[in-house]
This record gives C-alpha cells, sequence and structure tokens, in this order.
DNA sequence: CCTGATTACTTCACCTGTTGGAGTAATACT
DNA sequence: AGTATTACTCCAACAGGTGAAGTAATCAGG
C-alpha cells in the first residue's frame, strides 16, 4: 500500500484528472482512487479534502451541493478551465520527474 | 527545471543511487545530478546536504574525510548494507508510486 | 418520534522535507 | 597579506500529509 505521502504533490492533480471525467464528491473520488489502482493505494480522508480545500482556493474546481440519498448532503466539485490548465502543467512535471527518477532508480 | 520539491521523498533515493556506484562527495554529486539529468534537474545545496543528515542519521551512508586538491577538505560518503537494503525498498516505491500516477495522468 | 446506522465531511496539532539567504571554513594562488 | 575557490553549515519559514477525534444531516427500524 502506498502512503499519500509518496504521493506529496500528485494528489492534486489525481483529483483534477477524476474531475475532468465529470463532476464527483468526496468519497465517491475516494473510492474511485482505490478502485482505479487495485487497492495499490488509499487517499485519506484529510488528505483528499485538504486538497479540495486548495483546489478551490486556487480557483481549479468549483464546488456546488449535490443530490441526498442517505445521510450528509454532499459537495459536488467540478474542473474549471483554470484547473483543467493546472492539471495539463502537472501532467507535464510529471513527465519529467519520471523520466528524471528512472536515471537513477533501474 | 524541476524543483526539487516535485522531487519530494526521492532526492534520498537519487543521492543512494549515485553512492552506490562509489564513493562521492557534495558538491561532486550535485554535478552528476545535473550531468545524467540533461540539466533537467539541479538539486539545491541545502536539500542536498539536508540529504546527507538525514542519510546519515538512519545509518544509510558512513561519511569519511577525503583529499584535498583546492579548497576546504571534502567529506566523502559510502552508502552501507542498510542503505542499500532501503534504496532497494525506495526503488520498488517508487514503481508502485509510477504505475499508479500514469492511471491517472495520461 | 426517538435511536442508531450511514454518509460525508471538518478541525487540529504535529511532522517531514524543501527553500532562500546568509555565513563559515580550509586551502591555494598571486 | 589578500583574494579566489571549494565545500559545506545554519536557520527560520512554508507546504502538504497524518492520526485522532469530532460534527452534521439524513434515513430506517422499533
Amino acid at each position: 500500500m502506498i502512503s499519500s505521502d509518496a504521493m506529496r504533490g500528485y494528489n492534486d492533480a489525481l483529483v483534477l484528472a477524476i474531475l475532468q471525467q465529470g463532476d464527483s464528491y468526496g468519497y465517491k473520488i475516494g473510492k474511485e482512487i482505490r478502485k482505479r489502482t487495485h487497492d495499490q493505494y488509499m487517499i485519506r480522508e484529510t488528505t483528499l479534502y485538504a486538497a479540495f480545500n486548495r483546489l478551490s482556493k486556487n480557483g481549479y474546481i468549483d464546488a456546488y451541493p449535490g443530490d441526498v440519498t442517505n445521510g450528509k448532503p454532499r459537495t459536488y466539485y467540478r474542473i474549471t478551465p483554470r484547473g483543467r490548465a493546472f492539471l495539463a502543467v502537472k501532467a507535464e512535471e510529471w513527465h519529467q520527474v519520471k523520466h528524471v527518477v528512472d536515471l537513477f532508480l533501474n
């Protein structure tokens, strides 16, 4: 199991990547990450909600109240154009980091 | 140019990877990183020496005084068996992180 | 209509690793 | 003696992740 700490700096990007495929909310995004990685990565709640706050503050996502099925009403998030731009920058950075680290750890 | 911050958590591993190919010292390791990455990554002095301290404290590297050609005498570093083991763990973690992030940023 | 379960967050204090700026130490060169 | 070069060293600040604990809203069962 990977720690969020090893993913530091890319948690925000993961969230944006998921939102780029459609609006969603906290719990669901957490589950989606877990599912897509086949349990290799489970983002912690505190890490996830801290990410939402940062992303909101920077204008990369917008929040709006969602429907309720059972329990507390959800807050849905939508990626903004600025968020898409930021994601593109992060993806590019990721490719560079990957290349650089691979030069040493192989 | 990549920031050390984007490399956070892997700077220690880079240093160990370089030391695994032979003992070396601060300045030289810094230059080696820059050279191998074709100027894509320049680790900052403070980051590098902070890494040495951490690695020493954890018993992953040993320090010993080296020869002098010009200027202050160098401190050489040698990787320890524990350091090699740690590097192996980090390399494995890196592969997982790479796989996970790639699931989202592609 | 009260209780407990479920879903969905929220707060807080702490920790680790990176940063910029400035300073120090030892030696060689002129 | 003074300057350049090499090689660190210290420090306070900051960002992002962490664990533990707490809160809030809704629904289902008795």
